[in-house]
DNA sequence: ATGAAAGCGCTAACAG
DNA sequence: CTGTTAGCGCTTTCAT
C-alpha cells in the first residue's frame, strides 16, 4: 500500500486537514508549516489518492477519449492531441476503442460514466438519440460529428474538398474520379457535399466511385476503375489509398502528374509518404484532438453554457514539391562508394 | 448526481450491504430478494462507482499503457491489442503518451501509481534502475524491453531478421543493405544482431545504412544510397520506409523485384500496403499487447510468481502475390465505361 | 439471509 | 492559521 496523507500528517505532526491544504491551499496554511509538510510529503513521495479525492470533489481528473479504432492513424491522431491537452490540464486520458460498432460505442460510455468528467467521442457512429440520451448522463463533446444540442469539433471537409477540386482544376482537369472510404460517417457525408458544389461550380465531371476499404491495397484495383472512367483527376479517401493508386498507375505506365493528378486526404503520418506527384489535404486531426479536450474542459467549468457550441478547423491542401532531384549515370552502374562517409 | 447503491437499496426495500452482495456474491442472498434488487438496479440503471469500490478493495480495475508515441501505428497496434484483452477482463485503460522522453516516461508512470493495478510499459526508454523504481510501487510487464526481475513480452525481432534474410539470400542476393531506424531501443539492438548472426551463416555482405526516421520520406534518400552501395536487397526498417524505397526505385527506373528485392518490417496497417514486389516481416504488434496485459492479470492474480516471466512472440514473413493483372490495351485508349456496374 | 457499523483516503465545512 | 467532524459510495466484518 502507498503512503497515505495520514502518513505525511503523523510524520509532519500537523493533522490531515494541514496536509490536504498545503498541498491543494498552499495560501491558507503558514509558510513554514506549509515548507515541512511539503518536504515530508515529497520525501515519502506522497501522491494523493485521486480517486478518494474524486469522491469527495466529485471530479475525478479524467477524461474519456472514444475512438472507432485506435489503430486507424487518423484516430490515433487525434487521440494524441487530446492527450496532450489533457496532460496539460492534470487530466488523464481514459480510452476506449468502440471497434466500429455503435453498441460497443454506446456500452463504453455508459462504463466510463462513472469514472471521467467528460468525453470526447471521435466519429460517433451512433443515433442522435443515443447520443443525447449518453450526453445527459456525462459532459461530451462530438469530433467530426454534430448533433443537436451537443458541443462539437469538426474538421472542414467540405472545404479541403474544395481546395482539391479547384486545385486540379486549375491544372487543367475537367473529369475528376473521388473514391469514396468504406464508413457513411458524417464527414463522408461533408466531403461528397463540397465535392458536389465545387465541381458544379467549376462546371466538371465527377465520377464517384467506391466504396472502398481505407487501404493501399485498395487503391490498386480503384486506379483501374479511373483509368476506364476517363477521368485524369483522382481524389482518394485518404493518403493510403492515394499511394495505391499511384501504385498502380506507375505499374501501368501513366505518368503523374503529367497525365494524371492524384490527391489524398489527411495528411496524418501519411503526408509523409507524399510523394513529388502526390498532393494532399491535411486534416487538423491532432489539432482536432485538442481542441475537443480544450472544448470539454470548457463545458465542465460553464456548465450550460456550451450546449451546442461548434468549432470548425481548417483543412488544408499541401502541395508538395514536384522534382526529384536527377540520378548521375555513375551511380547506377556499380560502384561500392565510400558508405561509411555516408551513413 | 449518478443513481448510487443507496438509491437502490431504498428502492428495493433492503439495505445497502444486501444490494451490495446482490451485485457481487449472488449466492449470499435470497433469490426472490436477488431478483428483486437486481430488477431495480437495472430499472435506474446503476452503475456501482468503481472509484469507491477501488477505495475499499484496494483494486482499482484499471490497467495503465504507456507508449513512447501513440501516432505510432507500431504502438497503437499494441495499444489495441491491450485494450481489446483488458476489455475482455472488465478492466479499464488509462493512456499514457510519453512523447519518446525517458522522463515523461517515469513521471506518467509515477502519475498512474494509484489509479491502476498495474502498468504496462511498451520500449521503455529508460534506465534498468528507473524501471525497477517505477515497479517497486507499481506491477508493471514489459514489451519489447527486458530489464532484470521484470516480467516482459517480446517481439522476436531476431528472428524476423533472420528470415528475412534467408528469404533474400534463396533469392540470390548477396550485398543485403539494411535501413536503420532512429532509435537505439532494444528491439534495434535485437534486429542488428540477428542480421549480423544471419547474414554470417549465409556468407553474405551487410551494409548497413542509417540511422534514418521512420517515414515513407525518409525511404526516399535511402533508396539512392542503397543503389550506390550495390546492394541488391533492402531490409527497411518499417514497412513506411520499405514503400519510399519502392518508390524511388522506380522513378530511377530499377525493377523490382527482378532487379531489387525490398522488405520491410511491421506487417499492421501497412501490411496492407504491400504490393507485389514488397516483402514484410510481420511483426505481431497487436497479440503482443493482448499478452501483456494477460502476463499483468497474472501477475496481479499471482504476485512475486512470475518475477522476471518472459513471453517471446515470433515474427512471421509474408511475401505477397508477386504478379500485376495484365491490363487490356482496349482500356488504357480512353473508353467511358459502364461505370456504374463497376462500383 | 440480512442489517448495522466501520472504515478505504481524502476534502470541506465548522470551530476554535 | 490549524484541528475536529462529517461524510463521498462502496465493501466487509460482525452481529442478528
Amino acid at each position: 500500500m502507498a503512503v497515505t496523507i495520514h502518513e505525511v500528517a503523523r510524520r509532519a505532526g500537523v493533522s490531515v486537514s494541514t496536509v490536504s491544504r498545503a498541498l491543494a491551499v498552499p495560501d491558507l496554511v503558514r509558510a513554514s508549516t506549509r515548507d515541512r509538510v511539503l518536504a515530508v510529503a515529497d520525501e515519502l513521495g506522497y501522491q494523493p489518492n485521486r480517486a478518494a479525492r474524486g469522491l469527495i470533489t466529485g471530479r475525478t481528473g479524467n477524461i474519456g477519449v472514444v475512438v472507432p479504432d485506435v489503430a486507424n492513424p487518423f484516430f490515433s491522431a487525434v487521440l494524441k492531441g487530446a492527450h496532450a491537452r489533457a496532460r496539460e490540464a492534470q487530466q488523464v486520458v481514459f480510452l476506449a476503442d468502440a471497434a466500429e460498432d455503435p453498441r460497443v460505442e454506446a456500452e463504453l460510455v455508459a462504463a466510463m460514466g462513472k469514472q471521467v468528467d467528460g468525453i470526447v467521442l471521435c466519429s460517433a457512429r451512433m443515433s442522435d438519440e443515443d447520443l443525447e440520451r449518453s450526453a445527459g448522463t456525462t459532459p461530451m463533446v462530438l469530433v467530426n460529428r454534430r448533433s443537436p444540442g451537443l458541443p462539437s469539433v469538426l474538421m472542414d471537409s467540405a472545404d479541403g474538398m474544395r481546395q482539391a477540386v479547384e486545385h486540379v482544376v486549375a491544372l487543367g482537369h475537367r473529369r475528376i474520379a473521388h473514391l469514396s472510404g468504406p464508413v457513411r460517417s458524417w464527414s463522408t457525408a461533408e466531403r461528397l457535399r463540397g465535392l458536389r458544389a465545387a465541381a458544379a461550380a467549376a462546371g466538371v465531371d465527377v465520377v464517384e466511385l467506391g466504396p472502398f476499404p481505407p487501404t493501399f491495397e485498395a487503391g490498386l484495383p480503384a486506379a483501374d476503375l479511373v483509368l476506364a472512367s476517363g477521368a485524369t483527376a483522382v481524389l482518394a479517401y485518404n493518403d493510403l489509398m492515394a499511394l495505391g493508386v499511384l501504385n498502380r498507375l506507375a505499374v501501368r505506365g501513366v505518368v503523374t502528374p503529367a497525365e494524371m493528378s492524384v490527391v489524398g486526404f489527411d495528411g496524418i503520418q501519411m503526408s509523409a509518404m507524399t510523394t513529388p506527384a502526390l498532393t494532399t489535404v491535411a486534416m487538423p486531426t491532432e489539432p482536432a484532438g485538442r481542441a475537443a479536450v480544450d472544448l470539454l474542459l470548457d463545458v465542465l467549468a460553464h456548465p450550460e453554457h456550451h450546449s451546442g457550441a461548434t468549432r470548425t478547423l481548417p483543412s488544408q491542401l499541401v502541395v508538395r514539391s514536384t522534382t526529384v532531384p536527377p540520378l548521375p549515370q555513375a551511380v547506377r552502374a556499380d560502384a561500392p562508394a565510400p558508405l561509411e562517409a555516408l551513413s
